[in-house]
DNA sequence: CACCAGGCAAGTA
DNA sequence: TACTTGCATGGT
């Protein structure tokens, strides 16, 4: 019998022996990376594939190509994802920041510092935390931890942070507590949606087989 | 049928 | 400040 504390390493360590590593984020280039960190925002990932894959087979996939395309005509591509004039306008709103900060070089954005490229993420309209921390870490791959609601769910649940607890202090937690290692945090957040999607629902557990034992 | 999905911003009081 | 609502398709 081991003993299992409830601290943010067992946990990982748990979930990295149950599921293995997951090897993120599930796309091809940077570029996809930030165009599904937004396609996915309260959205299932089979709908965002679906997204991407209309972007891709219009060879829509770049950010030059994206750029030049109408919003009723993105809206169209991205359809399946859900919520797409939104998310078109939102795409759109990230394209035209990158353009006037970088002129459109997208590496050259990512290479920037950690915190200034955060800021100017973060004042995009339609780019909010989450979606700001998966593009700097999956896409820039820079040490940022990302927090989504099944990180709310799995801290709340297992009684690591209040109920009402925000993002930030949800972010603080890991990165106070963690080394500051771009893939543990990679790996982490990959494997804390895994277990999501497997055991966590909004309002009935399911999780008779939970590898972390406890209800989420 | 009801519920959910890897959020975010705007409106209301 | 603290709730509430709109956005929307597709799977279970």
């Amino acid at each position: 019998m081991h003993a299992h504390n409830d601290t943010l390493t067992d946990i990982y360590q748990r979930l990295l022996t149950h599921f293995g590593a997951q090897d993120w984020w599930p796309a091809d280039t940077p570029f996809e990376v930030m165009v599904g960190a937004v396609l996915t925002q309260n959205t299932n990932w089979h709908n965002v594939a679906k997204g991407l894959a209309n972007l891709r087979q219009a060879d829509c996939l770049s950010f030059a190509a994206l750029l030049g395309l109408s919003h009723a005509e993105l809206a169209t591509f991205i359809r399946p994802t859900g919520y797409y004039n939104l998310k078109a306008t939102r795409l759109q709103n990230l394209l035209a920041l990158i353009q006037g900060e970088t002129g459109g070089d997208l590496e050259l954005f990512l290479d920037q510092d950690l915190e200034t490229m955060r800021a100017q993420l973060l004042s995009v309209k339609g780019i909010g935390p989450e979606t700001a921390d998966s593009i700097i870490l999956y896409a820039a791959e820079k040490p940022v931890f990302v927090v989504d609601t099944y990180t709310h769910r799995l801290l709340s649940r297992h009684g690591l942070v209040g109920e009402e607890s925000s993002y930030d202090e949800m972010q603080e937690l890991f990165m106070a507590t963690l080394p500051e290692d771009t893939a543990l945090f990679n790996e982490f957040h990959a494997l804390i949606v895994c277990l999501g999607k497997e055991f966590c629902r909004k309002q009935k557990p399911r999780c008779a087989t939970c590898p972390l034992g406890v209800l989420l």
